[in-house]
DNA sequence: GCTTAATATCTGAAAATCTGATACCTGCGG
DNA sequence: CCGCAGGTATCAGATTTTCAGATATTAAGC
């Protein structure tokens, strides 16, 4: 039966249809038959041994190998995309040292891969990267202290004082144990899950983003644990403590101790969570520092 | 034009083409005709916009370009290679720290990408990561100060002492500037080197190990520099100040200000540099240090 | 049990890739 | 200078992979 090595276009397709969560959405947007998605993700599966999706009666959702395998397949195409990108030879005499800033989410979840593929491209620039929270990223920006800062930029008032860009908009879903009454409920509204222990993450302005969306249906989740860290909040998820609401980007299937968490998708309309790199607004920044900031916005996809 | 993304199976045929330096042996090694070879190689500098080999009378060797478009094949092969092997859910939930040491050209030109990929399928591992020369990593592993040890295997005299495994072998080649007398005997030999400023590498022993395979053609060069910096090696033998041989794990084209430096086969059998693991000879470690281990291993197809 | 909305399966058509033969290039030796 | 040896490029036809479109299947909601 042929041993099929892996494909790029199966990668495409795969996670495609993760990030649609629904095989015929993903044929549409890469514009091809619904066969096709379907073939190729059967293909890798059968290739990995392991059920990548679970089939439901709206779509698809990732089993926790298959959210594995999609963290994986992300930076394999990636990869594919720094390597054929045109401008070959990116100057690699580009030599300096870019002053950059990040908040706390963004230095977890986002950049330690990204940063790794810019090294590669660009071996001889030197990032001195610094651990600020946003006002602080807002400041050294305008003051020049750094030549990029990359924060949430949904928590920035009047993103227009900066030069800025979107890089990655995340959608917000419930997180909840498998065994969790929410969990039955394939899509709960906020006031479902108001009525359930609420644990909220209080890093990076977690808790005012929250508070703003659940405002704005005039109800109040039922917080009963507060904490900067987000292992603690699976933790607590997991063993059923209560549950939250947070990011795709810091989403993981986490089955520590064989305890898993889901992800649900909100009824309401809850506002995704956008990162985005910011510099002063006059634009004016050393030549390593604009190739960081190319790099990063090219990264992704526009 | 049918615009072909890049396929893996390209990737693969370009890889192996570099390694070879031949299309047609590239060809036998991966069980294709040569004209497939051909063709996606021709393809893919077709897709990128780029010359990725010079075609010589006895085979083809890579453009800078090519190069450095070679690493970055290697590192999407590996990703794809870890991402499909088989032990999906490895163990995520493995925690706890390893103890490793590593020399100097090993942590610089092997382990950042290899400690990078290891942290993606085990993520709650950390890695304690210690840099000594060789005769304290055999020290460290025989003391279990340390878990793993990752060195010159070559350069260490009866590796039976310990648990060992290489990782890589790793060509020595002449560096020549493109414009140097040596450079145009397509496959000089030791004797033709020794009559011409040599550029010595003083870092892990090279300077031992070079002089090892000199002494048994009983011929010496004729060095007229030390150095421990590769990048001042590679600086000198650029502008012509002289020629050094070095493996392929530290070789890169690099073109800075226009300056390239070539490397050629060597006529006289010299060894190749070997890099790989050891361990404590009793084998036994705990299962985190045995997962890096494993790793490592399998990192390097068997 | 019907309807709806999704995935799975099947078939012939289309596209890609491969092989094997052959043309072409280059350095070398007679 | 020519032919040979050892390599890459090109081509046509066979093979294999992938695709679209039609249809079967499945699950949930009513």
């Amino acid at each position: 039966m042929s041993f099929n090595n892996v494909t790029l276009r199966q990668l495409r397709y795969f996670v495609a249809a993760a990030r649609n969560g629904q095989f015929s959405m993903a044929a549409s947007s890469e514009s091809v038959s619904q066969s096709a998605i379907t073939n190729a993700v059967l293909a890798l599966e059968k290739e990995l041994g392991v059920r990548l999706f679970y089939r439901l009666a709206q779509g698809v959702s990732l089993t926790p190998e298959g959210q594995d395998f999609f963290l994986q397949a992300c930076h394999i195409l990636d990869s594919v995309r720094d390597a054929t990108r045109k401008p070959r030879f990116r100057a690699r005499q580009l030599r300096g040292t870019v002053r950059m800033a990040a908040s706390y989410t963004v230095l977890g979840y986002l950049l330690p891969d990204l940063l790794a593929r810019f090294r590669a491209s660009y071996p001889e620039v030197e990032i001195d990267l610094r651990d600020m929270d946003r006002a602080n990223i807002e400041q050294a920006v305008l003051n020049r202290e750094v030549d990029l800062g990359v924060a949430i930029l949904s928590n920035i008032r009047r993103p227009e004082r900066f030069g800025h860009a979107v890089m990655v908009r995340s959608r917000r879903q419930l997180w909840v144990a498998p065994d969790h009454a929410l969990a039955k409920i394939p899509s709960p509204s906020l006031k479902d899950i108001a009525q359930h222990p609420y644990i909220m993450v209080t890093t990076d302005e977690a808790e005012e983003a929250t508070l703003a969306y659940w405002k704005s249906r005039r109800i109040k989740p039922n917080i009963v644990f507060r904490t900067t860290s987000t292992e603690a909040v699976r933790g607590l998820v997991a063993h059923g403590f209560g549950v939250t609401v947070l990011s795709d980007m810091v989403f993981r299937p986490w089955s520590l101790e064989g305890k898993r968490i889901e992800a649900r998708p909100i009824l309401d309309l809850v506002p995704p969570m956008e990162v985005g790199a910011v510099w002063h607004p006059d634009g004016k920044m050393n030549t390593h520092a604009e190739a960081l900031q190319q790099f990063l916005l090219h990264a992704y996809g526009q």
